[in-house]
RNA sequence: GGUCUCUUAGUAUAACGGUUAGUACAACGGGUUUUCAUCCCGUCAACGCGGGUUCGACUCCCGCAGAGAUCACCA
C-alpha cells in the first residue's frame, strides 16, 4: 500500500530541531512505499500567524531535501493547501454533523464557561463541557462556535510508536469544531483534511496523544477509516527534562546551514535521534534512511538533543563527501564559508587548500578561521616561536641558524612538490641533528602563525615556493 | 488533581528469558616524524527501586518512585 503522509505545520515561525522530525519521518515513510508526502499549512489561528513563516518552512524542507509531492508551490489535486483557504469545506462538514444530530451551535458565552470551569475546580471534579451541554441549542448562525456532540465511551487504538492504547469515557468531551471567528480548530480541520487528502499515516508529536480519543470519536461520527496513528516523542533540550523549544534557544534548522552544517548530516543526525535500525550503523544517506526506516523502531521516550554529536556526524559527512564524491563536490558546498581574502585567489587554489584541510573541519565555517594564512600574510608574532614548547629550549641564534639552513635547503628544490619537500626536510633533520618537533614547529609557525595547520609539506606545496621562502625570510630577519 | 505515557553509562542507543550487558558521541590515556584534526588502540562508565513468575529476568507480571504529556474558541 502506498503511504500518503503529511507535514502540517502552523506558520508561526521557523522550524527548529525540536519539531523537524515530524517532517522527516513522514517523508521517509512516504518514499519507502513510493507514496507521497503532502505539505499542508495549518494557518487557522489568525493571532499566531507570522508573515513569512511559510517561506521559512519551505526553505527548511528544501534544504534538507524533503521535497513534498503536493502542497504550496507544487500544487496538487487537493488544492488549496492552506487551511485558511478551505474554510467553507470545514463548515460544510460541521453542518453535516449538525444535521446528523452530532454537533450543535454553542450559545454559551465564554464568561459562563469560565464560571463552569471554576465551579468544577472548587468541587475538584474535572471540567467537561458536555456536562453543561445546552438542552435546546439554537440554530447555528455565523459568529457562533460549533461543538461536537460526543458519545462518551471507552476507546482502544494502536499507536505505531506507543503501542496499544486504551482510555475510558471520561476523556471525551464536546470539543469545538468551528470557532466563533468562523475558522475551524486544529482538532477538527485536520480530521477533515486528512480524510479529504486520503492521508494514511498521521504523524505528530506526543502532545496529541491525549486528544486522540476525541479524534477517534470524530472519525466514527463521519464513518471514516482511521489512519495509522504515530506519536513522535519530543526532542529534549540539552538540560532539564523539557522538550526542546525556542525558549531553550533552539536554533532554526537553517541556522545550522548558515553555520556550515551539511544537509546530509542534519538529516542523518535528526533521523537517528530516537530511532535506529538495530544495527551499529551511524552514518546514513537519505536513500539508506528511506530503505531502512521503520516506525516500530522509533524510541518511545524523548531523546535529548546533543549538538556535539551533530558536529561529529557533520565531520563524518564532510570527509565522506570529499572521499566519495571528490574535492570539487565538497568545494561546491563551501562557497559562502571562505575568508574574505580568498576571493583574490583562483578556485583551483581554494580547492587545493580545501583538499589539505578538509579532514580538520567540523563545520564548513571552520574554513574562515582555519585558512586565513593561505590567502593573506599572517601577522608576525615572534613570541609564538620563542615561547613554543619545543623552541623555547633553543637560543635565538640557534633558531635563526636553523631557519636560514631551512631557507637554503628549500631554495635548492627543483620540483616543488610534497614529496621533494618532505625529503628536503628529512635531510635537513639528519644534517642539523635537530628533532622533528623543533624544525617542523619552527617552519610551520613561521609560515602560518596559526595555532594549527595541515601537514607541513602539504602546506608548503600549496603555498608555493615564492610565498614559502618569502615568509621564512621575513621571519629570519625579525629574529 | 484526573487521564495517558515513559525509565539501559553524562548523551544517543543494542541485546529470541540464558552475553564478561554490545555500539557510537563525550571524557581520559596512548600511537600515527611539529601543531590541530583525521585515523588506530586502550580506559572509565548503565539495566530507577521493591516484590513476584522462572532452573534462570534488562527482558514477563504487580507495586513504588521519578520524569513527561494533556485537561483552550493554540496547534
Amino acid at each position: 500500500m502506498k503511504a500518503i503522509t503529511r507535514f502540517a505545520p502552523s506558520p508561526t515561525g521557523y522550524i527548529h530541531i525540536g519539531n523537524v522530525r515530524s517532517a522527516i519521518y513522514p517523508y521517509l515513510v512516504a518514499h519507502q512505499t513510493d507514496g507521497k508526502m503532502i505539505l499542508r499549512i495549518e494557518d487557522t489561528d489568525r493571532e499566531r500567524y507570522v508573515e513569512g513563516a511559510t517561506e521559512l518552512i519551505e526553505d527548511t524542507l528544501k534544504w534538507l531535501g524533503l521535497d513534498w509531492d503536493e502542497g504550496p508551490i507544487v500544487g496538487g489535486p487537493n488544492e488549496p493547501y492552506f487551511q485558511s483557504e478551505r474554510k467553507d469545506l470545514y463548515l460544510e462538514w460541521a453542518q453535516k454533523l449538525i444535521a446528523a444530530g452530532r454537533a450543535y451551535a454553542d450559545p454559551t458565552p465564554s464568561e459562563k464557561i469560565d464560571e463552569y470551569r471554576r465551579e468544577c475546580a472548587e468541587k475538584k471534579v474535572p471540567f467537561l463541557y458536555r456536562n453543561f451541554r445546552p438542552e435546546n441549542p439554537p440554530e447555528w448562525e455565523p459568529g457562533m462556535p460549533i461543538r461536537f456532540k460526543t458519545i462518551p465511551k471507552a476507546y482502544e487504538w494502536h499507536d505505531e510508536v506507543m503501542g496499544d492504547m486504551h482510555t475510558g469515557p471520561e476523556v471525551l468531551d464536546d470539543i469545538i469544531l468551528i470557532k466563533k471567528d468562523g475558522y475551524p480548530t486544529y482538532n477538527f480541520a485536520h480530521i477533515v483534511d486528512d480524510a479529504e487528502m486520503n492521508i494514511t499515516h498521521v504523524m505528530r508529536g506526543v502532545e496529541y496523544l491525549s486528544s486522540t480519543p476525541n479524534y477517534l470519536a470524530l472519525y466514527e461520527a463521519f464513518g471514516l477509516v482511521r489512519p495509522k496513528l504515530v506519536s513522535l516523542p519530543h526532542i529534549l533540550a540539552p538540560t532539564g527534562n523539557k522538550k526542546l523549544g525556542k525558549r531553550d534557544g533552539a536554533k532554526s534548522v537553517t541556522e545550522y546551514r548558515d553555520d556550515g552544517v551539511l544537509a546530509e548530516a542534519m538529516l542523518n543526525y535528526l533521523a537517528c535521534l530516537g530511532w535506529n535500525d538495530g544495527t551499529e550503523q551511524e552514518i546514513y544517506t537519505k536513500e539508506e534512511l528511506i530503505e531502512k526506516f521503520s516506525l516500530d523502531r522509533i524510541q518511545n521516550s524523548g531523546a535529548r538533543y546533543d549538538e556535539t554529536k551533530l558536529l561529529w556526524v557533520n565531520g563524518q559527512w564532510i570527509r565522506r563527501i570529499f572521499d566519495t564524491q571528490g574535492a570539487r563536490a565538497l568545494y561546491d558546498r563551501t562557497v559562502n564559508f571562505w575568508p574574505e581574502a580568498a576571493a583574490n585567489f583562483s578556485e583551483d587554489y581554494r580547492i587545493r587548500v580545501l583538499s589539505i584541510i578538509y579532514d580538520r573541519l567540523k563545520t564548513l565555517s571552520d574554513l574562515k578561521t582555519m585558512t586565513g594564512y593561505f590567502f593573506e600574510e599572517p601577522e608576525l608574532d615572534v613570541k609564538m616561536i620563542t615561547e613554543n614548547k619545543f623552541l623555547k629550549k633553543l637560543s635565538e641564534a640557534e633558531i635563526e641558524d636553523l631557519l636560514k639552513k631551512a631557507i637554503v635547503a628549500l631554495s635548492d628544490i627543483q620540483d616543488w612538490n610534497a614529496e621533494s619537500l618532505q625529503e628536503t626536510l628529512n635531510n635537513l633533520l639528519a644534517e642539523t641533528g635537530k628533532k622533528p618537533a623543533e624544525l617542523f614547529s619552527l617552519v610551520r609557525i613561521s609560515l602560518s602563525f596559526a595555532p594549527f595547520s595541515p601537514a607541513l609539506n602539504l602546506t608548503m606545496e600549496v603555498l608555493g615556493r615564492e610565498v614559502t621562502l618569502a615568509r621564512l625570510n621575513k621571519v629570519a630577519r625579525s629574529i
